[in-house]
DNA sequence: TACAAACCCTATAGTTACTATAGAGTCAAG
DNA sequence: CTTGACTCTATAGTAACTATAGGGTTTGTA
């Protein structure tokens, strides 16, 4: 049961660069190789990819994937930690919600203020992006994900 | 009502180095420079840059904030192209915002299956995101913004 | 006037999670 | 034996900054 690179990738619907990626990451353990020294992947790695991926699915970053393997890698400890690091992570979907939120209000706001005007000088819209301190430093912070 | 890189950092709540790199990509124009070759901003700088941070607080990118400038640079032409840049990004918040919520209910269940069970090798957590098979490709496709 | 603190300058590398590219080797089918 | 699909490594690019190194300028004060 050895699989290569692109079998790997399909079942995983993961790219094969970024398979490669994550064994450069320490996400991944490196595979063996065939005589022409192609990765040769078995059992143990594809469950690891999919559980990779499925984290990922879930927002989460690669160092709270490693950290979640990290756990796995030693069955016999506590999942106390498990928990912990979940909660985190549900709490930071929770705060990106409800910035993206207030910032769809105020969009929206924003969209009501061109009644039509036709000229950019007076359109206000951008007068509303100029003129309003509605905010101290309120950036939504997100991550990168895809 | 020449001021330095530094205060004008203060008004618009932006770093300093965030100023030059925004000069650098050509949102914001080059300044003039004092004797000791200090950058020298004035009224219009503050203004547009006050302009820049409120777009980015809105978490535009920073190509729609060059488009919605270049129209605000020639104030004579239609109105109609800000209305639809502005409309994309409300649309995109709004799948944000719902591929977050989905996101969000996944993780919740996921909390719900740690019945306390104290060892990593029993968790219903790490087990849940081993199994689940509730994903194609449905990572949560979000910018970066700070 | 001398010195230090606070400010400014440029250039370069790092961040995240990939994607894209170049240039080359491997393998199976026809 | 050649074509095509697949694989390999190494490197650069993405977005919007942040951090660092190694210097110059201004300001206050002793
Ligand atoms: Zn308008
Ligand atoms: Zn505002
Ligand atoms: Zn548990
Ligand atoms: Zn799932």
């Amino acid at each position: 049961m050895e699989i290569r690179i692109g079998d790997l990738a399909k079942r995983s619907g993961c790219e094969v660069v970024t398979i490669r990626y994550y064994e450069k990451e320490g996400l991944l353990p490196k595979p063996a190789r065939s005589g022409g020294n192609f990765r040769l992947y078995g059992e143990a790695h594809i469950e690891r990819l999919q559980f990779i991926r499925h984290c990922r699915s879930l927002d989460m970053t690669l160092s709270e994937i490693r950290a979640l393997l990290g756990l796995r890698d030693n069955p016999m400890q506590d999942c106390g930690e498990v928990n912990t690091l979940l909660e985190a992570h549900i709490q930071q979907v929770e705060m990106r919600v409800s910035a993206l939120l207030q910032l769809k209000r105020h969009l929206v706001d924003l969209r009501e203020k061109c009644s039509g005007s036709r000229s950019v000088e007076a359109c206000g819209i951008l007068q509303g992006l100029g003129n309003c301190n509605c905010h101290g430093e309120s950036a939504t912070k997100s991550q990168t994900s895809g």
